[in-house]
RNA sequence: GCCUCUGUAGCUCAGUGGUAGAGCACUUCACUUGUAAUGAAGGGGUUGUGGGUUCAAUCCCCACCAGAGGCUCCA
């Protein structure tokens, strides 16, 4: 057998394992967890016999954290299973972070962890092998007896069947593992959750426990670190902190706007508005309850009923209403307010109508998913030869709005889903539109087949969110191509050859919510607004009751400017006064003494804690409005 | 909707089967301060809502409401 290891080659007898090419080709094994063949990850201890290259991995590696993780699991379930002999094994992955396990008959709630940490800790101490097994499919199902759960996975398998056994804990399982409990050093069980079997909401409920484990104590430590990190990017406590929104019974997954937070909304509104000047977009405003009969009519009452809040009977016809969950349908109010010509298109219709989506209690979460938003939605016009420069236009915009906000797009592209309508050969061309349009952009994109609407193909761009890590990025905008609104409302223009034609509609949203676009922002700043978002732009702190009539003066003058100042002319302390506009994370303080008052100038803090002493109020006032206007730090 | 956890003052959180506490915030007074917390006094709670158990419930039980996390990661 010949084994290649990098750039040494060598022979070695059939049935060698990993760790003993391992010590013939000098590789050091200390942190090595599992070890990779051409075939895939393999355990340390399992002969091959095959011609292969050989690789190690250590956790650092994405393998080697699968294999770190999945041990843990497994390390896990078996100490559940001491603690409750009852529990049935299903089945326990590791995932992106971490682990989980999911149990059957059992019930146990957070408290319960630190006990199974103990069990864990005394099975690592033991240190248990985690030795490989063949059986039969039929010794398998043997050994699961009574268990629906195995007995469905081993339904699915084929012989031979591997188990793993540690200790006198045995699971089915492909494997690879580490050597040896030994390994998984340090761990910690993070919480409890209820999950279905499959995924099936139908299906048994399973209780699902979540963990991380690392090589060493001083990661653990390091991820513990890093999860107090992530709190400050929670934009829910950031909403609380700088008081700009706040949720109540009322009205849950409505979250109601703070004067501060509205403020922030507003701007974000205003650029909207200002993007849909620049571009050619036309506003318009319609509706926010209408006869039910338009969603019958568009399709949205048979396939998106279940989210759709019903106004019945409204009124004395007894009619069904609802309130609506999209705008698309209203935009052809608009289109066949006139009769349209193919001059008319692009038509570029922009609208900000607030919309009421029923999303499951559950599901909501602060301004990230609610139950009413506000889309800065477009429905644009168009032929299907117009669709690809069309989308190139919309590339622009975005870049844009995400420079302004230093925001990382991820593009991907949606196909043909199994269940839709429209001709193949108009899904090919509206496809390679959208493909087309991608890398004349320059974008470099991940196709996601079949994940399309039913009426048509899109674009879903992602934004990073703080952790700069792709899989948790946000979902922002969209762009979709829809060969059935028109239809479905019978919008018709007149062509160049004075026939009727059917326009295909584009949906576009850039911001896609501005309440959830208002999250994202909140979140990945951490609080720390750019001048032109901060609800106060600055703050005049005043040091003795001797300078407040010109720590008024200089208020007027701000205001008289546009600018968001405010003046804070308490009795407190400078440091007091000081480290309370800090923590609101006021952009700038305006520091005013006797110094001041005599020189007729300002001190201004920037929020570093550098402090420039001096200043005038005009030259000041004038970078503030530099900075807003061009929406700059 | 389902699973786990949570709900005590505006906020962050203690606490107890005998109707409640701290810090911050707020109000008042004193201090008049030069770049991240001056001191003192005071006001503020049907312990999420509704039932039940009990001589007695904020605490135990049930239901409901709301919040947090989870319900794609495949032997």
């Amino acid at each position: 057998m010949q084994i290649v290891y990098e750039d040494k080659k060598q022979k070695f007898e059939t049935g060698a394992t990993p760790i003993e090419i391992a010590k013939t080709l000098g590789v050091q094994l200390s942190g090595v967890i599992a070890a990779k063949i051409d075939s895939g990850p393999i355990d340390l201890t399992r002969k091959i016999n095959e011609d292969t290259k050989i690789e190690f991995l250590t956790f650092d590696s994405k393998e080697g954290k699968e294999v770190f993780w999945h041990s843990s699991a497994h390390l896990m379930a078996a100490a559940v299973k001491r603690v409750y002999p009852n529990a049935q094994l299903t089945l326990g992955p590791a995932i992106s972070e971490g682990f989980y396990y999911d149990f059957y008959d059992i019930k146990l709630g957070d408290n319960d962890l630190e006990l199974l940490e103990k069990e864990m800790k005394a099975i690592v101490e033991a240190d248990s092998k985690f030795v490989r097994k063949e059986v039969s499919k039929d010794e398998a199902l043997a050994l699961f007896k009574g268990n629906k759960f195995k007995a469905e996975i081993l339904g699915e398998a084929e012989s031979p069947i591997t188990i793993y056994e540690t200790g006198d804990f045995i699971d089915i399982c492909r494997g690879p593992h580490v050597p040896s409990t030994r390994y998984l050093k340090a761990f910690k069980l993070l919480k409890v959750a209820g999950a279905y079997w499959r995924g099936d909401s139908k299906r048994e409920v399973l209780t699902r426990i979540y963990g991380v484990s690392f090589p060493s104590k001083a990661l653990l430590e390091e991820y513990t670190k890093f999860e107090g990190e992530r709190s400050k990017h929670d934009h829910k406590k950031i909403g609380k902190e700088l008081e700009l929104f706040e949720t109540s019974a009322w009205s849950p997954g409505s979250p109601f706007l703070l004067p501060n937070g509205a403020i922030i909304y507003n701007e974000l509104l205003k650029l909207a508005r200002e993007m849909d000047k620049k571009y050619g977009y036309q506003e318009i405003i319609t509706p926010i309850i209408a006869k039910s009969e338009v969603w019958k009519t568009s399709g949205h009452y048979e396939k998106y009923r279940e989210n759709m809040y019903k106004v019945a009977p409204f009124s004395v016809e007894d009619e069904e209403y609802a309130l609506k969950p999209m705008n698309c349908p209203f935009s052809t109010v608009v289109f066949n307010a006139k009769t349209r010509s193919y001059r008319d298109l692009p038509l570029r219709l922009a609208d900000y109508g607030f919309l009421h989506r029923y999303e499951l209690e559950g599901a909501l979460d602060g301004l990230f998913r609610t139950r009413m938003l506000e889309q800065n939605d477009a429905h644009i016009y168009i032929t299907e030869d117009q669709v690809e420069n069309e989308i190139i236009r919309m590339f622009e915009i975005m870049k844009e709005v995400y420079a302004i906000f230093k925001l990382t797009p991820l593009m991907t592209l949606a196909t043909r889903p199994e269940q839709r309508i429209g001709s193949d050969d108009a899904w090919s061309r509206a496809e390679n539109a959208l493909r087309n349009a991608l890398e004349k952009s320059g974008y470099k994109y991940t196709i996601k087949e079949g994940d399309g609407a039913f009426y048509g193909p899109k674009i879903d761009i992602y934004v990073l969110d703080f952790t700069g890590k792709p899989e948790s990025a946000y979902a922002a905008s969209t762009i979709q191509v829809d060969f059935n609104l028109a239809t479905r409302f019978d919008v018709k223009y007149t062509g160049s050859d004075n026939r009727e034609h059917t326009p295909i509609v584009l949906h576009q949203s850039v911001m896609g919510s501005l309440g959830r676009f208002m999250g994202i922002i909140l979140s990945n700043s951490g609080g720390d607004l750019p001048v032109w978002l901060s609800p106060v732009q600055a703050r005049i702190v005043t040091i003795t009751e001797r300078n407040n009539d010109y720590g008024k003066k200089l208020l007027s003058k701000f205001i008289e400017r546009g600018l968001r100042v405010e003046l804070d002319e308490s009795n407190a302390t400078l440091d007091y006064k000081i480290r309370e506009g800090q923590l609101k994370k006021i952009p700038y303080i305006i520091v005013l003494g006797d110094k001041e008052e005599a020189a007729n100038t300002i001190a201004v803090r920037s929020k570093d804690g550098k402090t420039k002493y001096g200043v005038e109020l005009n030259e000041f006032s004038k970078d503030l409005q530099e900075k807003i206007k061009t929406r700059t730090l």
